[in-house]
DNA sequence: GCAATTTTTGCAAGCGCTTGTAAAACAGTT
DNA sequence: AACTGTTTTACAAGCGCTTGCAAAAATTGC
């Protein structure tokens, strides 16, 4: 609203004795402009330090040059890191993110969504979204460019990027039945999520090729957050046969099972073993060292933006859909049960 | 680019049966409209889904909703903390945030708060800025409004939100005095920023108050990451008479004190005691926990963000200077030195 | 050296909105 | 019922830029 008098292509055109659209051709496109001119209007916008207005070159119909990322919260350092790959990618680029958070209100995704066809970015990267909103049809019809990151919709008509989540939790459960354990709780993440729900399902495989029972008691609800990762812990340490391994679906609802188990006076992995999923940079760094299944977390960002640059570089691109690969890392959170 | 045919305020003027310029009115400010009419204009707009365009308004002098947030890095969670603490509080209003990452190129803080300027966003929020550009007095004299945090300007004529750095790192080196240290090393920060500065006098302070000699040799720089920081304590440790106790200015090069410390084969906090500056989350989940000055982060962020609503809200206010509180946070990464 | 091209430039219109100003509608007074 | 003084609405212009179209300049062929 201040910024009193930032020059215009006007002002540009004036110093360099061309027509303002020769100014904006040589800024934008490049289409048939006389290498001496170009030149002089370069020197021009040098000199007077001409920075183009956005709003108005998107308005007028030009790019915003902006990407709008969509995450559902920001309290979660895997979503931040996958900021963190986005936005490393993007600087490469020329495009600026503009960053919307939807976990207070709800049913808010639609309303970003709408704001952001209607100019406030070229396109679209969501980052685990729940599925269930209409908002993704409203964008598909308008042919408006997105991608989603870690999640992909049923319907499989979205570009997107995936990790092998039923693989990873399959390979989480394994490395735990390989050690020998024999009841192994599994803290389930929200489950409107698909990842969520792929790697209950990579659980339960396990599981059955290895001919352990699937009991559903002892599976909790951990809904992908620490507090209620330890919450969830409880009530399975509290079994009168408690698991002597658990799975927790990420991370964070692992690092409240961590917290519970110590208040139960338990050593881990000596009294019980403990995997989680994800490999945020905490994993690593808690007491004892978490084994988890890695998912390369900036690497998803990259590929998101890289996906979504080629969209904007050809509108008709067909659907793609890229699955990174997971990874078990094992450190110290994992032994073979108590004989 | 696509987005076919969002309706526009001729629309909803057309379906309400009155001008557009009624329309504009009744949507953003409320100057003198009739109930009856506003109550038409509302339903016709909701009807037809509008959603305005914001570059559109912005353009033609109305606000963009949009504040800009610049930030050095990404990948320190000190910063995503804020960014966290910024996100939250802007949520509850109407503004959006858009982002930008500067570490990369450098002098690009320039040029991204003149893009800012020229429209981009309504007001700036700059998180840990390298001072020295001059970019600030444009922004000044501009009249733009923008609060500084977590570094103040040397000049004094930001608005801007602080801790009390000096004081922190003054209770972290008594913490270890008290111990019965005597000899303890200093992971210096980053020399351009303010708290690096404030922490380091605080760290001499306490020193001094305490008659324990200050010796350069003790002081190493770790530029506030965990690989410096860890290059930093191997330097200290590989000392004759290497320190009985470490303060680290920041939680990060304390990580990577951590990690020298055990390469070395000292145990903490028998054989060497560690102190670190942020209480980032990770500071409490590390193995031992670490002992730490607790920045408010979230807070910084809600303050931050408080004061540029209020400059928005009142162009005219005053130059105002919040300074929150640190908090020593006692772990078990301290003890007193071996006899 | 001139017409026929082809490349380059300039003009006008318009993107969707805000806002100053003028006109219209309404009230309250006599 | 005519006249003020208000409140409410409509019109026009313009924010800074892109772009289709036409005019101008440069280039080519003969």
């Amino acid at each position: 609203m201040p910024g009193n008098k930032m020059p215009t292509i006007y002002d540009i055109a004036k110093e360099a004795g061309v027509s303002y659209s020769t100014v904006s051709r040589t800024l934008s496109g490049f289409e048939f402009v006389k290498e001496s001119t170009r030149e002089k209007v370069l020197a021009a916008s040098q000199k007077l330090g001409y920075v183009p207005n956005q709003q108005a070159r998107s308005l007028a119909g030009g790019p915003s040059n902006l990407i709008g990322v969509l995450v559902p919260t920001l309290s979660n350092e895997y979503i931040t890191q996958i900021i963190h790959g986005i936005d490393d990618e993007l600087t490469k680029s020329n495009y600026n993110l503009i960053l919307y958070t939807t976990n207070r209100h709800q049913g808010k995704e639609a309303t970003y969504a709408a704001a952001i066809m209607n100019g406030a970015a070229d396109a679209l990267l969501l980052v685990a979204p729940l599925i269930t909103d209409p908002y993704l049809d409203v964008l598909r019809e308008q042919n408006f460019p997105y991608v989603l990151i870690d999640q992909a919709d049923q319907s499989d008509q979205s570009t997107a990027v995936n990790t092998t989540n039923r693989k990873g939790a399959y390979e989480a459960t394994h490395h735990l039945i390989r050690l020998g354990h024999r009841r192994i709780g599994f803290i389930a993440g929200l489950p409107q999520l698909n990842s969520a729900i792929e790697r209950f399902s990579g659980y339960k495989a396990a599981l059955a090729d290895y001919d352990l029972p699937f009991c559903e008691e002892y599976v909790a609800l951990g809904k992908f957050t620490s507090g209620n990762g330890y919450a969830a812990a409880q009530q399975l340490l509290d079994m009168p046969t408690p698991p002597t391994a658990i799975f927790a679906a990420n991370d964070l609802s692992a690092f409240g099972v961590l917290e519970a188990i110590r208040e139960h006076r338990l050593r881990i992995p000596e009294d019980i073993s403990l995997v989680g999923f994800d490999d945020i940079p905490q994993a690593a760094m808690v007491y004892p060292k978490l084994t988890t299944i890695r998912q390369p977390l900036h690497q998803m960002g990259h590929e998101g933006v890289k996906l979504i640059l080629e969209m904007l570089a050809d509108p008709a691109m067909e659907l793609r859909r890229i699955t990174l690969d997971t990874q078990l890392i094992v450190r110290d959170s994992c032994a073979p049960p108590r004989a």
